[in-house]
DNA sequence: GTTAAAAGTGTATTTTGTACACTATATTGT
DNA sequence: ACAATATAGTGTACAAAATACACTTTTAAC
């Protein structure tokens, strides 16, 4: 059981994996990225980056160390979503699965994924293929997740570049929220959080009107939630 | 590993376990049960009510029959919270701990569990004893969930009998908010979700003024949830 | 019947949310 | 060079919700 064995109990136990949802955002939709099983069971079909807990490592960091294992993407928003642990949920035997939540943007995963990741797929929402186990209702509670949290914490920054524009912006939450925004509305609320930075620069990329660039604030963002502070939107 | 052995996989593994935070309401301040251990480790020390996990049956089950085992509470509300996997967490090596969160009203929990428990006792969150293993941290996220999830989900009501009074309800929410709420606004508010029964009967244990007794109406809130209305306090 | 304890009630003000349409700027095409 | 076009950016009026605030009613105890 541990080096440390003074009372230890030897029950038959759950074998416990990780399995990580990671969402990007391509500027229109939020995608979802699934690799495609190389293995039995489930050999060919699509599933959630994942795999075994190591004994001497935390939950936490096998999630993260499978993600970079199988996608090359280490270093982004990680956060526990869930613990799924029906018996037959694993043909394998007893394996319970903690899921974990994740955000990427997609030029930050292409500068680190490269080519490096055949295996791995981004899919829209709204057409992915059918998933092994039970990724499924794993995807379905982290998306229910991401729309709920991106209301009242600022985690959309996540999904985009360090730099954006308000217009960006507000596609992201028009995608996560799968509603539309009025325009004026968002950006006054939006800027009256006081948590972003108006940057010097204009967008280049567009060829017509250049939009002024924003970026997330997240020292005065940690400050203020220390004093109690809400984000809303 | 199962019956099913098709893909086993022989890996070391972590233990599982299940923890309940659970939580009472005695009409002044919020409780939580605990369980004097008797058994290595932490012998002797409180501990929050839980086990391991059986390899028939599904974690959420695993948390309801500990919570029987140990304190004969049976059928009242309990969600998953958090999943505790930091390695060093418990001397008898490597466990993993699927946190829940449950709410009880304690004139209910003495009908169910009258003297059976003698072990478990009733501590305020302002003053309890220091705790086994990490139980310490998940009873402050437990606590940090009920603040949270009071406002946006009609969760109080499990921690009251199923006839209360405004003023309960609302001794309540302040007692878990731990700030003072208008009794004018709270009411209104209250009242305006549509959601209270109002009963044709008085609170007859008052000796002076008899108050209106009132019902969380559930078939009108899960008809609402359908419909995407939400409940905000 | 006076007192005391607890329940119950309404309004004015401030803040926040919502609905809504045009102007400004930079590039493209002629 | 100028007209056309695509995108960014801007303000106001109205409605709804949150907040602040103090007295009256009821019933039992004495």
């Amino acid at each position: 059981m541990s080096k440390e064995n003074k009372y230890c109990y030897d029950y038959p136990r759950p074998s416990l994996t990780v399995d990580c949802v990671v969402f990007g955002f391509d500027g229109l939709s939020i995608k979802v990225l699934l690799i495609n099983r190389g293995v039995e069971p489930f050999k060919g079909k699509w599933a959630l980056p994942g795999g075994f807990v190591r004994m001497e490592e935390s939950i936490d960091e096998a999630a993260a160390r499978e993600l970079k294992e199988e996608t090359s993407i280490h270093s982004i928003f990680l956060e526990q979503l869930y613990t799924f642990g029906a018996p037959e949920r694993d043909p394998r035997g007893r394996v319970v699965s903690v899921a974990y939540f994740a955000l990427i943007n997609l030029h930050h995963f292409n500068a680190m994924a490269g080519d490096d990741a055949q295996k791995a797929q981004w899919f829209s929402l709204q057409d992915f293929p059918p998933l092994a186990f039970d990724h499924a209702e794993i995807l379905r509670m982290a998306v229910y997740r991401l729309k709920g949290k991106i209301r009242y914490q600022p985690i959309g920054f996540e999904l985009l570049p360090e730099k954006f524009t308000l217009v960006q912006l507000q596609n992201l939450y028009e995608a996560v929220l799968e509603m539309p925004l009025d325009k004026r509305n968002f950006r006054r609320k939006m800027l009256s959080t006081g948590l972003l930075i108006e940057l010097n620069e204009k967008d280049m990329r567009s060829t017509r009107k250049k939009a002024q660039l924003y970026q997330f604030n997240q020292e005065k963002f940690n400050e203020l939630s220390k004093k109690g502070f809400n984000f809303e939107i």
